[in-house]
DNA sequence: ATAATTATGTTGCCTTGGCAACTATTTGAA
DNA sequence: TTCAAATAGTTGCCAAGGCAACATAATTAT
């Protein structure tokens, strides 16, 4: 049996390439279809807010954030009370993608999943979320 | 709930950077300890058998070994019947180093699963296998 | 036996993402 | 009030890894 690390690492890779594939087809710069889907959930968060939200370095989400914005997926506005914080909306563009990052992101789930039945799977988020709550406090 | 998508991906960043920070101490290039292990387990294979048994690009692979090579932690040989393969084999360096990389996967592990119990703990192995095996062939 | 195909490894180019240093703003304390 | 500390964002640098093109060697078919 492979140690968790393993397992985690050949998961996550293969996932990504399994969502890679798919959101080529629809005009996302793949691996960004994440911030599009945050900021469409998340509407006039501040950087700093995603980047917790998502887990990620805020120096990487101020970069793709950018790109998204170059491209027209979003846009940025300097808070008024806090003039660090820029507040991030999503446009027109993004919310006509949005429903087929879902439905991207359940396909993917689904190749996921294929061999549990439902009992297990919701087994599995659960186990993961808590998996999750351990790891990311370190 | 979040989804598995998301959930695989902040647990394998996260592990990544726990290891990371335990690894540094070792001499170990961090992010390499997989392939020294990896040789430690399967003398003598070739780097398309490694890439393989850690479902990892064989470009990458080949680069990772070369690194590897110069640091000391193993060596390559041309297989007498195989004029292409590059059979891999670790050095004592790396044979001193490899108990302790099982310790700090041990101790990784350790942090995934603190908040699930023994029984727990193998369910999730268990499902990770067969989700493994589902994402893997795509 | 030679030509076409397949297999192995190498390399260039690309993206994701972590870390640290830096700037600018805001807040809090002397 | 002014000066120190905390906070938000940006940028440079680095590593991991996927993909495709390539060279060389082996295999198969003609």
């Amino acid at each position: 049996m492979d140690t968790l690390v393993k397992q985690f690492s050949i998961i996550h890779r293969h996932t990504g390439m399994l969502l890679d594939k798919r959101l080529r087809k629809l005009d996302i710069p793949r691996g960004l279809y994440m911030y599009v889907q945050c900021v469409c959930e998340h509407e006039g968060s501040s950087q700093e807010q995603l980047a917790s939200l998502m887990k990620i370095d805020k120096g990487w989400v101020a970069r793709a954030l950018h790109k998204l914005e170059l491209q027209g997926f979003l846009y940025r506005v300097t808070s008024a009370d806090d003039r660090r914080q820029l507040q991030v909306y999503p446009t027109t563009k993004a919310r006509e993608v949005y429903p087929h990052i879902l439905a991207t992101i359940g396909e993917c789930e689904a190749v996921l999943t294929a061999g549990l039945s439902p009992d297990e799977t919701q087994t599995l988020r659960g186990l993961l979320a808590r998996v999750m709550s351990e790891v990311v406090k370190g």
